[in-house]
RNA sequence: GGUCCUAUCGUCUAGAGGCCUAGGACGUGGCCCUCUCAAGGCUAAAACCGGGGUUCGAAUCCCCGUAGGACCGCCA
């Protein structure tokens, strides 16, 4: 039998952290065992579902590269359906007809947690044998017993079905609810493993029963642990972006964040770093921890910077074209930019950051840091500026290696370090004292610009000089 | 309150009864490299929740505590 898994999400928000990883553990196991990976949309809750969370949750998943074998496919769609698989269970008995209103049983449900006893529905409609012409509920008459399961992550576990309460199944209003569509539709579709998050543990049993009174094999299920915050408590907004695009807006990689999610959670030894093919190919329930994570974004920043260093320059380039763009660069078209991104690499963690870092590249004038000019921008510094003016000038390329060739001759002459050379050449080109290496950034600059800003540095380092001669 | 799940460095984790003086990674401190900042290399501090068993031997198996979490909707 081909391995089935499948992404149900319900479109009443973005696609964020938790569900995202959900996604990959269902799309890895599905590739790893050469089966499907579905797509389907929960929107049986009609007053909840947007359109516009559908688009962002496929928005998320394409990204992060999620792609999927068949969907997505819509439980809105198959209301039909639906009714008529519960109409199958009232004609057989399993269902019955609960004229409760949700008011009242929203005030038992208060009454029964001020008691102290368990808020659950008591059956009183249970045996009820008239039929008022009034609206009502479809509830599934949950059978004695106990109900239990082998969770592949957890192991086995089991329920009394005497705290498992009669749900509703179809509404007073003919629509139907999550618990039963979900069975429907992992038993029409052949999903083979339902792989969730383990808040839906305590939904298993009611669903296996449902599987049953359909007539159903139940899939083998596998719940993954929780992702909490740095609290552990639930990751919510408030420890910081939840959602998967935000990360993209930051300017993360997709493969730094699927790296992440894959290892919380999951591990394969000591390993750390995983393209998508090892991923799929080493990925296993077995190896999935059973216990919740914290979320912890320093780990994802170092794996971004990882990505980002190991990327080449051409491929980062149009990615870098947005953020550049939002801080108001238009780099497109420079035909500098992917040497500008080879010196800014290993010191960026985001994009974002590696597009701030390049700022300066790209200004018409050199936004000098005060101290930094007060410190470098010295008599000294200029006359050394126009002697070193002088030899780029004359340099055949502007290549990291005849410019250090320039810079060392000059330097030899002047008995110098090349510290007191290279910063304030430093400060002449980025107006700061930290910049990627000085021959880089020359290079990557290109000829012109760096001789007019390093001319422009020698007149004000004179200017400054007369200033402190009066 | 009930049901269920979980428990190794601050965090993610390795660990399938002796290979454990508990390993790796992020982060943190130190050193090295060095034109600044990074990157890189080396290095340090840092954990088996508690108590009982089982066993020649337990981080690993069992039980009981304790602590955290999830769920208990005509939400999904």
């Amino acid at each position: 039998m081909t391995v089935r898994t499948r992404f149900a999400p319900s479109p009443t928000g973005y696609l964020h952290i938790g569900g995202a990883r959900t996604a990959l553990f269902n799309l890895l196991f599905a590739r790893r065992h050469k089966g499907k990976f579905v797509l389907r949309v929960e929107d049986t809750d009609v007053a909840r579902s947007t359109q516009e969370s559908i688009q962002a949750i496929l928005d998320g998943m394409e990204w992060l590269g999620l792609n999927w074998d068949e969907g997505p496919f819509f439980q809105s769609k198959r209301f039909d359906e639906y009714r008529k698989r519960a109409g199958e269970l009232l004609e057989k008995g399993l269902l019955y007809r609960c004229y409760c209103t949700p008011d009242e049983l929203e005030s038992r449900r208060e009454a029964a947690m001020k008691a102290g006893r368990p808020p659950m529905y008591d059956g009183r409609c249970r045996e009820r044998t008239d039929q008022p012409g009034l609206p009502f509920a479809l509830r599934f008459r949950v059978p004695p017993g106990a109900t239990s399961f082998k969770d592949e992550i957890k192991g086995v576990i089991s329920f009394e079905n005497s705290t498992i309460e009669d749900l509703v199944v179809l509404r007073s209003d003919g629509t139907p609810t999550y618990n039963f569509c979900v069975v429907v539709d992992d038993a029409e579709m052949c999903m083979t493993h339902v792989i969730r998050g383990d808040d839906h543990i305590n939904n298993t049993p009611k669903q296996i029963l449902l599987y049953r009174a359909l007539g159903y094999e139940a899939p083998v299920f596998a719940h993954l642990p929780m992702i909490l915050g740095s609290d552990k408590t639930r990751l919510s907004k408030r420890h910081g972006a939840t959602s998967v695009m935000a990360y993209k807006e930051m300017g993360y990689l997709p493969h730094a964040l699927v790296n992440y999610l894959a290892r919380l959670g999951w591990s394969h030894g000591d390993q750390e770093i995983f393209s998508i093919e090892e991923l799929i190919e080493k990925f296993s329930l077995e190896s999935v921890g059973k216990s919740s994570g914290v979320f912890n974004p320093e780990k994802l920043l170092w794996l971004n910077q990882h990505y980002i260093k190991s990327s080449s320059p051409e491929e980062l380039t149009p990615l870098m074209l947005p953020f550049w763009k939002e801080l108001g660069v238009d780099a497109s078209g420079d035909p500098r930019l992917p040497a500008i991104i080879k010196t800014l690499q290993e010191r960026a963690r985001t994009l974002k950051e590696l597009a701030e870092g390049s700022l300066f590249y790209f200004r018409e004038t050199v936004d000098y840091d005060p101290k930094a000019r007060e410190k470098f921008l010295t008599p000294e510094s200029a006359e050394l500026f126009e002697e070193l003016l002088k030899r780029l000038s004359a340099l055949p390329s502007f290549t990291e290696k005849e410019l250090e060739a320039a810079f060392n001759s000059l330097l030899e002459e002047r008995g110098l370090k090349l510290g007191k050379l290279a910063q304030p050449v430093r400060v002449a080109l980025t107006g700061g004292t930290v910049s990627p290496g000085i021959f880089e950034t020359l290079s990557a600059m290109g000829r012109d610009i760096a001789i007019k800003r390093l001319a422009d540095a020698a007149a004000l380092a004179k200017r400054s000089a007369d200033h402190q001669g009066k």
